[in-house]
DNA sequence: ATGAAAGCGCTAACAC
DNA sequence: GTGTTAGCGCTTTCAT
């Protein structure tokens, strides 16, 4: 049903090293090489990649493990990360676990099974576990968002502790004193980091941070819009807040909204990463952005260089990239020194 | 390096039938079962899926195609979906083409290299012409979202001329007539239904559309700001406007709030698809809703039915689930009529 | 430059 | 229930 090399040795009289020399671009005499193009045509060959993988032990295949597939942040990422990976024949199989320790080992274990040649993963599981295939078989693997201690790979990691304090300091410039925080997940990295840049921002200033201006939310929409509600009701001083993820950046200007405070009469906010949603708020959001585009590129960029090295011993030099945020100036913040 | 059958046969001392029988749920004696999950275990063995896959001629792996991976519907969908498959058995590799019909065709072709078991598109090729491999090697196919004329498969839509309607009569209630239209691309499949509903409703309710009404946009964030501005601008007696796709009702907001218009006071606004943002905006926005779980769903089944069957001739009946929308009621629309 | 033949890791007859 | 063997479609020596 389906044509093989087999097929087209048949049509074309050649042998089959001959017309796998050609798929491989080797060199096979012009009066060949179009007879096999005529062949290919007309038969609607296509190269099994299955058993070509085989053969090759290679499937120029990466697997892809994140969170979650509706996070802005992770498919931002994954579309520069593909724009490479394709310009260099690979492709890549993306899987969604969503927020879920199990089914992240399962995803793990299902790419090992399909024998791709590298891993990139956006952990949910912060022990490392769940890529001792990957480890132990060799293959390359590169981390992205957030630090596992006790796995030798490559990292693309993005400085939040610096994102946070920038956030912060700004907030500070324009006069504010009573800063709430809605944090992440207690035992999420990249919210750590942010928890820790607010407070050394704070206390670097002279304030003592204070355990009522902080919220933990767990990242979603409807946490951020939880954790603000409770952060206004609970602390009629705070006159400004930090949120520290893209969904709850969202949910906190719906508590806002929901509460009928105004921005940034009432209160100020910088949020993060969700610079579509921070244009199209009214005021405009100021927002701590991360280079997302640039994490993908990185992220590709060092798996395909894992790849191409001679995988030799633990002679591997795992590199730790660090990349910086921005902040997008918005209308949010008001300036209490006026 | 990585374990193999027959690793774990001359580990167990037994032959490689026993273990392949073991591996795919066979029976096998109590006592050998044991030897051969120590083994593997102690092997740190893992199905090899390619060789599998090259053997049965059957990858378990469905091939996904979508315009952008940044798009919410196509990420809602894609998760919906791959819940219903993995449960199955099957995984998905989902590749974005960046709405660009080269890279449409050349997704298509490398996941038939691959020898995905069936595909999954929602095409961005109007001519369906980039199917044609999977068409002539009988592997089913399923559309979504956008109908293809001459190509036989499953389709799972949404029925946009309705949704479309039922938005601008929720406006025509409302004692609207002067009604505006932020419409997508004039060869797009889904901007097409929806055009034509608008006129529909507004042509039942006695009402001339007018051109100068209506703007075409490109589905994306900037196209519907610029979209929403030119109809502002040229249009001083419009009273409400539609704006048809996710991408650019958060471009029409943010074009509303840059010209400083007032919602519903000076211009009422229903939206498309972007449950999430209609939540955060202020005022909450009306939005018409797609079903995207029940489209993700449906697709799965969909394919793994028609993968199930013995694929049969020309004698399939193919499908077209025809879904339809609802509408989130928020406050951006005002009752002229009181 | 081309052909013959071996083999990648697995499954599926088939025989016992 | 288990072992033996052939073969899936390709690449890759090795001759020629």
């Amino acid at each position: 049903m389906v044509a093989t090399i087999k097929d087209i040795a048949k049509y074309t009289g050649l042998g089959l090293a001959t017309i796998s020399s050609y798929l491989n671009g080797g060199n096979v005499r012009e009066e060949n090489r179009k007879k096999i193009e005529a062949a290919i045509k007309e038969l609607n060959f296509e190269v099994n990649e299955v058993a070509r993988g085989l053969k090759t032990n290679k499937t120029k295949t990466i697997g892809v493990v994140i969170p979650e597939l509706n996070i802005n942040f992770c498919t931002e990422i994954i579309t520069a990360m593909e724009d490479v990976l394709r310009n260099h024949g690979y492709a890549t199989i993306v899987c969604d676990c969503r927020t879920n320790k199990e089914l992240e080992k399962n995803a793990v274990d299902f790419l090992f099974r399909k024998r791709v040649d590298g891993i990139i993963n956006m952990p949910v599981n912060s022990d490392g576990s769940h890529l001792s295939c990957f480890h132990k078989a060799k293959k390359p693997i590169v981390l992205i968002d957030r630090k596992i201690n006790g796995i030798e790979c490559d990292y693309v990691l993005v400085d939040n502790l610096t994102a946070a304090k920038n956030a912060i300091q700004r907030l500070i410039d324009n006069g504010h004193k009573r800063i709430g925080m809605v944090g992440g997940p207690e035992d999420v990295f990249t919210a750590q980091e942010r928890m820790l840049g607010y407070k050394l921002a704070l206390m670097e200033a002279g304030i003592v941070p204070e355990d009522r201006l902080i919220e933990h939310g767990d990242y979603t929409i409807n946490g951020g819009a939880r954790c603000l509600e409770k952060l206004v009701k609970n602390n009629r001083d705070m006159t400004a807040v930090f949120v520290a993820n893209h969904e709850m950046t969202m949910g906190a200007v719906i508590g806002i909204n929901e509460l009928g405070v105004k921005i940034p009469e009432e209160l100020s906010v910088i949020g993060f990463d969700n610079t579509e949603f921070a244009r199209a708020c009214k005021p405009k959001l100021t927002i701590v952005t991360q280079p997302k585009e640039e994490i993908g590129k990185n992220v590709a960029e060092l798996i395909l260089k894992r790849i191409a090295e001679n995988k030799s011993e633990q002679e591997i030099e795992y590199k730790i990239i660090k990349l910086q945020t921005d902040i997008m100036e918005g209308n949010s913040i008001r300036n209490l020194k006026k």
